[in-house]
DNA sequence: CTATATCCGACTAATCTAATCGGAGATGAT
DNA sequence: ATCATCTCCGATTAGATTAGTCGGATATAG
């Protein structure tokens, strides 16, 4: 209900994690076992980043993936989009299933696709520079309180 | 992945028929039957919203749900939060769930956390007077495409 | 040529959601 | 008073979606 599924999760993270090692490639497993994720679920949907050209790839030893565009030019709707398809509120919206099941009389199609489109435009607003910038403001937080003595 | 459940749409559309019948009681079997929904399911999620507050039901023949409060004083937020509890973008943000998995070092709950809030803000914005207006503006669509010739 | 990568489709397992079933407790109408 | 028609509620089954696994192909640095 109304949740990322866990592949969205990976994949944050494992841009995260490149976003901060912009300098060299990181492989798969080294990024799995950063996180604890599973490796070969983390695989495929880097696998798919990188067919969307949000992510290069080197093969061979030495090889792994890279950012393509920098955090701010990422949005986490983009992300979503390349993983799981765009989003719907509900599933006549989807671009595969066009009709709502029996329901003709359906009375709150209307008011719903704009809510739909809100909460696209708002995951468009979200940039990945910004799921990863909180590393510095926890920083922020943690800082003073050591000062503090 | 980010839709509402089919209880939410069910909810959505038996509050709105019931919006546009104050004057009187309606029952499960009469609303399931307007939108060829499966009764129990229906019975169900009624059941919730009256427990709720949302609606009050009366018991026997003739009885049936009426709203209890105006459209405008219910959000969709609110309606979500009864029947499927307060949703959240990912595991570890649930009121029940903790933990993050075996994730430690996950450097994206702060940021995320905050896009949370803001879908949270956005469904409770929404009243169920919105999602039942619309009959009246998509006819305002359609009457001038008639009118053209 | 070999070890280490990405790449890709098909499959199984686990979880979550939808729907059904059985039966108890109100209440208005006859 | 009893009967038909409701609400009410927990337990269970069925179905759909998501998560994770497996086997094998292709690329490449050393």
């Amino acid at each position: 209900m109304l949740s990322l599924s866990k592949k969205i999760d990976y994949a944050l993270l494992a841009l995260s994690y490149l976003a901060h090692k912009p300098y060299r490639a990181a492989n798969t497993k080294e990024i799995a076992e950063e996180y604890a994720l599973p490796v070969e679920l983390l695989a495929k949907i880097l696998q798919k980043l990188a067919k969307a050209e949000i992510l290069v790839s080197t093969s061979g030893p030495t090889g792994g993936y890279r950012l393509l565009l920098a955090p701010e030019k990422i949005s986490v709707g983009a992300i979503v989009d390349i993983i799981e398809g765009r989003p719907a509120l509900v599933q006549c919206m989807r671009s595969d299933s066009h009709s709502c099941d029996q329901i003709q009389k359906c009375t709150i199609r209307t008011p719903l696709m704009r809510v739909n489109a809100r909460m696209l435009d708002m995951l468009d607003e979200i940039s990945l520079a910004e799921i990863c910038k909180d590393e510095t403001e926890s920083h922020l937080v943690t800082i003073p309180l050591l000062v503090r003595s």
